[in-house]
DNA sequence: TTTGTGATGCTCT
DNA sequence: GAGCATCACAAAG
């Protein structure tokens, strides 16, 4: 399959949403990550917002900054890659200068370079992929490589892609405690969408 | 029972 | 200060 289509990473302007709109504009956007091997894609379909000063889910809450959240304070439109056990979340840090804000991507649909993904996760499940932060991030080979990396220009970058056609917002998961953080809608995803991880 | 996920913590240079 | 690593719980099959 050729992937002729016109690639072009987002404008600067497009980061400087606040982070829960641009968690929702994100939404439809192509991920691409070019390697040696090829180029691979995805359509967003799951993100969700951080706002680390404000959110619970946060790591420790407040303003803890570490060598690996250093990058959140770092202006719109970079990489953040965690690098957590054996897996890689990738994240895209927007907000100003000095505001820990980012969206974490989840999951995403494959597009172009099925068969690569494929062969860096072979899975029997065509849906097990990407459908997930985990695996996507295998799946376009994202590492600590891309870490602090910006998203404007390859290998790894952003592009337009298709609007969804419906959108639904609402509590992330996985969130035990913490009162009012439990019920912000801070979580975005394409409805009806095979990849998204709920 | 197996696979995936979790904004980290510890050890070495 | 920077790089590298493991364990345990939860959800899905």
């Amino acid at each position: 399959m050729k992937q002729n289509l016109n690639l072009t990473p987002l404008p600067d302007a497009f980061y400087q949403y606040p982070t829960l709109q641009l968690a929702e504009e994100l939404l439809g956007c192509i991920l691409v990550k070019q390697t040696e091997e090829g180029t691979s894609s995805g359509f967003i379909v799951e993100t969700e917002a951080y706002l680390g000063n404000a959110d619970r889910a946060a790591h420790g809450f407040g303003n803890r900054r570490t060598k690996r959240t250093e990058i959140l304070y770092a202006e719109a439109g970079m990489t953040y890659t965690h690098l957590i056990h054996n897996h890689c979340l990738i994240n895209v840090v927007s907000a100003e200068k000095e505001v820990p804000e980012s969206v974490l991507i989840r999951a995403v649909e494959p597009y172009t370079g099925v068969d690569l993904m494929l062969a860096r996760r072979p899975v029997k499940k065509f849906q097990n992929l990407t459908s997930g932060p985990g695996k996507l991030s295998q799946a376009l080979n994202i590492n600590m490589g891309d870490y602090g990396r910006s998203l404007q220009e390859p290998p790894l970058f952003i592009a337009a892609g298709k609007k969804p056609e419906k959108i639904n917002t609402g509590p992330r998961i996985g969130i035990d405690n913490s009162g009012e953080a439990r019920d912000y809608p801070y979580r975005f995803w394409v409805a009806g969408n095979k990849f998204v991880s709920k």
